[in-house]
DNA sequence: AGCACGCCGACT
DNA sequence: GTCGGCGTGCTC
């Protein structure tokens, strides 16, 4: 007894000791099994955090999808799995869990992710940013995400969830998300929101903002019974009173070509009030259009239907750029303004790209509204998505989506590197130069030209870059050989490049000649162009009616409040504007300072150009090109559209006119300040002046010859010009080479900028002397430093703000010098409390 | 970046 | 005696 009793004990023992190691067996096994998901979360921190994934996610979770995390004692994001491992008991303690995976499957891929981590490694920021700027926001989701009703009825298909958000929104339009975990007293909502987001049932509140702007636009068109010009005419017989006379007029002269104009358009050339066209729409003569579709791109692409076949010029290049493709995934094409790029691009989609290749087509912003496109979707077809800034979210989530599922061609601004592709073949960045595909701000600062060439090495994907004015950096790889090169030297058909005038406005002002803003022979260059029927471009790069508004008696200037800058005075609303800021004040006519009334606008606007124009040119019709006429899409493609089609003579605008714009009857083109092109405190500036007077000039005389460009300047010695001219870029770039290479500039050496920003103008002079001093102490071989530097807007909206300039060797470790450089930053920033309230941005490879 | 916690001035 | 300013530190 006593000894089975023994034995029980033992047994008992053992079997105590077995459960104990089948617990502990059970404890390791489990937490080896533990999966980890390292998650992106759309926010300017860290890189990615790690959230343990409970077993019954395991199977379903991968890379690539969106899943729904809590971060911080409250707040929820949807983040993006970056990575899946495997971790032990102690580490996986510490991590949350993942609360539900958004996506049944990933919405880009493990090599897009690479990308984003190219760009945060190289462009010195954090993984987040590079999220927030990628994803559309109709894919981002966080507590503080607000969301829209966007259904009538309530369906019967959805979930319990589902309902009581749909429910909740017939009562309040808006519900934030955080309200929405209230409502269904849980945590993970994002599954239900996201359903509902997928069923359209639901709008972000983001999403909607881009929908509203249009119908901000209205424009007038004929009535139903008098589209026809016959109808006009006899219309004329019933009509008594003046001004609606006028009006129609009007109506008759500005949509000949079947446009609707737009209606404040329409008030300004006809001088008519608002009323007298509200009589004309109740009589039904006239119409009030809310239109959003532009009815100019039916009508380009019913125009542009068939493709041209290429010239013999144009099937060397083909054939030199295929072959240099063979050697070289980058290839160069060098192609004067006017040579026919845009039909040799199509060539290649059509031709080179195999069937299930992607195509992206990477062009400065402004250019995306413009004829380029429609002429592309022409000559292409319907397998091409086009992506800019003023589409709606929806579209950008659509467009996402059918980038990941191969759709063919892509057009669109740097932002589109970001879009998931998953075989893209071939990369076309057209005006490679500009200076648009730097991203100055928010982060990632990155380089849109750049960007794409390594997102192309990441695929294996050829890459054109094409400009008629290359930049210094990828010229230099082309005659280094490390781009392949093609030049097309002579403009396509019979016409001829413009032959380029300099005006010496010194002489004219001592003469007295001048005409308002133009000399003397430039005003009867336009005058004779008019007179022909010739079309004028006069470029000024400075937008609003006069950039200083300055006491005579006691020097006061019109400064902003927040930034050290002059404000600009905006005649049509009468305010002085900051253009950093968008502070605005209305103008007095006295000084402010010492109350006298002489003050006096100086400088030139295009605003003042196109008003002295109208007073020079009372009966032709103008119009002007800004950032303050194109704050619509609409209104872009209207005032393009109207000069295009000749109704518009003279067209005033600011650099947006130097972006491939193509009109085919321009005869001349005036450049009205010069000087102030060169006048810039950058190492870029000649290869920014070349640039911009040598594309503006290539607006003139696209068909035919006979064509002039004036460039008036004071400074007519300045070499620059010398070069535009004569069309010379070699020249230029054999100068400008030599510059750069005695400077230690870019291409020679890798430079970055890092801007400090601080509240107490001397704590920051400070901060920097103090980090230059431990710069120089600490980092040897070929770097350089300079600074500090006082920008030319040394405050910013209530910051002091200075930088200075670091100028690396091209050597293979200069990223982990700048991480280290970045790293002791914060650690000298740290020392002192002072400095801890600096703010810092860096800027690699500035623009 | 957001948000909580905490320590000092102007109000019921 | 509280409300609220923004300085500091932390978030898997």
């Amino acid at each position: 007894m006593c000894n089975i009793g023994h034995a029980q004990i033992i047994l008992i023992i053992i079997k105590w000791q077995f459960i104990c190691l089948a617990y502990i067996f059970n404890l390791i096994n489990s937490n080896e099994r533990l999966v980890i998901a390292e998650v992106i979360l759309p926010l300017a921190i860290g890189q990615a955090y790690s959230f343990s994934v409970p077993p019954s996610l395991e199977n379903l979770i991968s890379v690539g999808q969106r899943v729904q995390v809590q971060f911080g004692k409250k707040r929820m994001y949807a983040g993006i799995v970056y990575n899946l491992t495997d971790s032990v008991a102690h580490d996986s303690l510490k991590f949350k869990e993942v609360l539900a995976i958004l996506d049944e499957k990933p919405i880009l891929t493990k090599r897009h992710m690479d990308f984003w981590k190219w760009i945060a490694d190289y462009y010195a920021c954090h993984l987040g940013e590079v999220m927030i700027s990628a994803l559309p926001s109709g894919l981002k989701l966080s507590s503080d995400t607000i969301v829209v009703k966007n259904f009538e009825d309530i369906p019967n298909d959805v979930s319990d969830d589902e309902y009581l958000i749909l429910e909740a929104l017939t009562f309040h339009q808006e519900i934030p998300i955080a309200t929405i975990e209230e409502i269904l007293n849980k945590k993970n909502v994002y599954k239900a929101v996201n359903n509902l987001l997928n069923q359209k049932l639901i709008c972000l509140k983001e999403e909607l903002q881009n929908n509203y702007k249009p119908k901000l636009a209205r424009f007038v068109d004929w009535g139903p019974d008098y589209a026809q010009p016959e109808a006009q005419t006899k219309v004329f017989d019933a009509i008594k009173n003046e001004s609606q006379v006028r009006c129609l007029l009007g109506m008759v002269q500005l949509t000949r070509a079947g446009i609707p104009i737009l209606k404040r358009k329409l008030m300004d050339k006809t001088f008519v009030k608002p009323t007298t066209i509200d009589q004309l729409v109740k009589k039904g003569i006239l119409a009030i259009v809310v239109d959003p579709v532009s009815r100019l791109s039916r009508d380009l692409k019913e125009r542009n239907g068939v493709l041209a076949p290429l010239s013999t010029i144009q099937e060397v290049a083909y054939a030199e750029i295929i072959e240099s493709w063979d050697t070289h995934n980058i290839t160069l094409l060098h192609g004067v303004t006017g040579s026919g790029k845009t039909r040799l691009f199509a060539e290649l989609i059509l031709k080179h790209v195999p069937e299930n290749g992607q195509v992206l087509y990477l062009l400065p912003e402004i250019t995306l509204a413009t004829q380029l496109t429609q002429r592309l979707k022409a000559m292409l077809g319907d397998d091409i998505v086009v992506y800019h800034s003023r589409i709606n979210q929806q579209e950008r989530v659509e467009i996402w989506h059918a980038a990941f599922q191969g759709r063919k061609i892509i057009i669109g601004p740097r932002s589109s590197v970001f879009l998931p592709f998953i075989n893209l073949d071939l990369v076309i960045i057209d005006e490679e130069h500009d200076p648009s595909y730097k991203q100055q701000d928010p982060a990632p600062r990155y380089n849109g030209r750049d960007a794409a060439l390594v997102l192309a090495k990441l695929f294996g994907a050829k890459t054109l870059l094409a400009t008629a004015t290359p930049s210094i950096e990828t010229y230099t790889n082309a005659m280094n050989g490390k781009y392949g090169y093609v030049l097309l030297a002579e403009r396509y058909g019979d016409a001829e490049l413009p032959k380029i005038e300099l005006v010496d406005l010194k002489a004219e002002i001592k003469k007295n000649t001048m005409v308002r803003v133009f000399a003397a022979s430039v005003f009867e260059e336009i005058n004779a162009n008019i007179q022909e029927n010739k079309q004028v471009i006069i470029f000024q790069n400075r937008r609003g009616f006069a950039p200083i508004y300055e006491c005579q008696l006691c020097l006061w200037k019109a400064h902003c409040i927040n930034c050290d800058t002059s404000l600009i005075y905006h005649k049509y609303s009468n305010k002085l504007k900051c253009h950093y800021c968008g502070y605005q004040e209305t103008m007095v006519p006295e000084c402010p300072s010492c109350l006298s009334e002489k003050v006096e606008l100086k400088g030139i606007g295009t605003e003042q150009i196109e008003n002295d124009l109208s007073i020079l040119f009372p009966d032709v019709v103008i119009n002007r090109l800004d950032y303050e006429t194109t704050r619509s899409r609409k209104e872009l493609t209207q005032i393009i559209g109207d000069f295009e089609q000749g109704l518009t003579k003279i067209l005033v605008g600011t650099q947006m006119l130097a972006k491939g714009l193509d009109f085919s009857n321009v005869g001349l083109v005036v450049i009205v300040n010069a000087d102030q092109l060169l006048a810039y405190p950058d190492f870029r500036v000649n290869e920014r002046a070349f640039q911009l007077m040598t594309q503006v000039s290539g607006r003139a005389g696209r068909q035919g010859g006979g064509s002039k460009v004036m460039i008036q300047a004071a400074n007519i010695e300045h070499p620059v010009f010398g070069w535009v001219i004569g069309h010379d870029f070699e020249s230029f770039y054999e100068r400008e080479i030599k510059e750069r290479h005695w400077h230690f500039f870019p291409p020679y050496s890798r430079m970055s900028r890092i801007i400090v920003k601080h509240k107490n103008k001397d704590v920051l002079t400070d901060l920097l002397d103090t980090y230059l001093d431990y710069l120089n102490k600490n980092i040897k071989g070929e770097w350089q430093f300079f600074g500090p530097i006082l920008p030319p807007i040394s405050r910013i909206q209530g910051f002091y703000l200075q930088h200075f300039v670091i100028k690396a060797p091209k050597t293979a470790n200069t990223l982990q010098v700048l991480k280290h450089i970045k790293s002791s930053f914060f650690e000298i920033a740290y020392r002192t409390a002072a400095f801890r309230q600096a703010k810092v941005v860096f800027d690699i490879d500035p623009y």
